[in-house]
DNA sequence: GTCAATATGAAATATTAATTCCAATCTACA
DNA sequence: TGTAGATTGGAATTAATATTTCATATTGAC
């Protein structure tokens, strides 16, 4: 067989295009009806794509072959990846990046990798952050009287990153953080009039788990911030957000979890700005 | 079989959420893993999936058949459906999203600002770092037997994530927070075999420079992380990095700041593991 | 117009994948 | 602790899908 198979979608297209005045009429057909619904050929079966071409299934299998793929199979593995890419274009470069930093590619391949980490996971978030659970969590925390703020480990950071902004924005909270084992009673004092922001991905740390769940019992509304929806957290929560943060080097990045968590933080400020001034005014 | 069959993904996730609870062991995990991989659901085979997922094929078959599909088959055409669809849309929402954050569409702006600002400091630490100090630094805390990590404010999450990590990678370190008021003789034990990582912006926290002073008398080779070359800090530094942070809503990012002290970290790991093989080889 | 080469259609076959079935193992409850 | 019911693993079965084959049609050269 040949050895220039295409393996991406772009160097398909550009071998079809440059073949297509050499093909024969019904190969054309096809070429053409896969260059036009490339989704179809991604999805389809050789039957379903070759009726809807108007051709027959033998006909897709030969134009596979004319490319130098062994059959349909293969040439369709190219038109799917094709749709996975699309989703993640960073996820490639994150890839390259780690071969990179693993054969030895310097101390820079690694700063590297942590800022395409960050940069992937900013872009994930960017785009699947849902507006209504924002708001709703919004509304949520600007009604309480304190916000309590959880997180460890990991975590951990985010969490004093809130508490010092809630801070800056006089909004009164609560890091529950005590050296002296205090947690217990802390969490004790929240009322239903409060809410708390727990952060949490896995592997869960059981203290945040049992916190979170002690203080949902006391009725305390919990805008939780995890990185999957069978998180244990998000049962206990009124509004849960999912963010899925790449990882580098072991290490996972928190750039979409500090981006989500200053947002939330500030517009908490806002929603109370406005309804103060409707409230005076 | 049940009329109330989920037929686009949003109401599938819905109702797999809304079941979570009642889901058997294995279900639950194909349940989880459906949730969090989707595009695997939707271009994998049974086998292939369930093997990704730890469970059987037959597994992954009753699933579907639980949520009232009546096979795999019907299943997977929800997630493909959800590709298709996002795929198409995908540049429209976007468009849509920006004229909507441009006429000040509520908070949703707040959220994509932090996005743009994390993004933007990314871009130019990527761009601006000096591979030479990066070395320098990462050698330099290499061979620290303890590495001190002094921040306050809103770089304390900085180094709480710096102490984190190190403590993951087994490296020993102290990160200079007493509720006590017992820094100074914290920073006391220090000796030249250490090092330091000290984070401060402006306005520079009085207590971070003082002590960063303090320590740099003692001797202590010091790497910095800060904002500009006229930052107090830089003086008494071995190494110093400026860091650009673009701001948003008066709070600035700390994604750049946070890349690198990530990369930092894990370099140093890394050169140890390199110095101690060579050692022992 | 005839022949050879090429292309096409349709059905047969081979391959792969989904589904079902049953025995083994857990779980909850008496 | 014993037992019924639910759950699970793994092989057997069935369904589907891709591929091959072969007869027929089409094209182009002479």
């Amino acid at each position: 067989m040949d050895e220039r198979v295409p393996r991406d979608f772009e160097t398909l297209r550009a071998t079809i295009l440059d073949r297509r005045a050499s093909l024969p009429k019904r190969i054309a057909q096809i070429a053409a009806y896969a260059l036009d619904n490339p989704d179809d050929i991604a999805f389809g079966t050789a039957a379903s794509i070759a009726a809807s071409a108007g051709v027959q299934p033998s006909t897709l299998i030969r134009f596979a072959q004319q490319l130098g793929f062994d059959g349909f199979t293969s040439l369709q593995q190219v038109f799917r990846e094709r749709l996975r890419e699309r989703n993640s274009s960073y996820d490639e470069r994150l890839a390259a990046l780690r071969a990179k930093a693993e054969e030895g590619g310097g101390h820079r391949a690694i700063f590297d990798g942590f800022v395409a980490a960050a940069s992937t996971s900013l872009g994930d978030i960017s785009r699947s952050l849902n507006d209504a659970h924002f708001e709703e969590a919004v509304t949520l925390l600007a009604k309480a009287e304190t916000i309590y703020v959880l997180a460890k480990r990991r975590s951990y950071p985010v969490a004093s990153y809130i508490a010092y902004a809630l801070g800056k924005l006089k909004i009164r909270n609560q890091l529950v953080e005590s050296a002296a084992g205090l947690n217990a009673e802390m969490i004790g004092f929240a009322t239903p009039r409060d809410a708390v922001i727990a952060i949490s991905f896995s592997p869960y740390a059981p203290a945040t788990i049992e916190e979170t769940r002690s203080i949902a019992e006391q009725g305390v509304p919990i805008v939780a911030i995890t990185d999957s929806s069978f998180s244990p957290l998000a049962q206990f929560a009124k509004v849960w957000f999912e963010v899925a943060e790449a990882d580098f080097g072991g290490f996972r990045s928190i750039s979409a979890t500090m981006a989500l968590a200053m947002a939330l933080t500030v517009a908490v400020g806002e929603k109370r700005r406005e309804t103060g001034r409707r409230r005076r005014g």
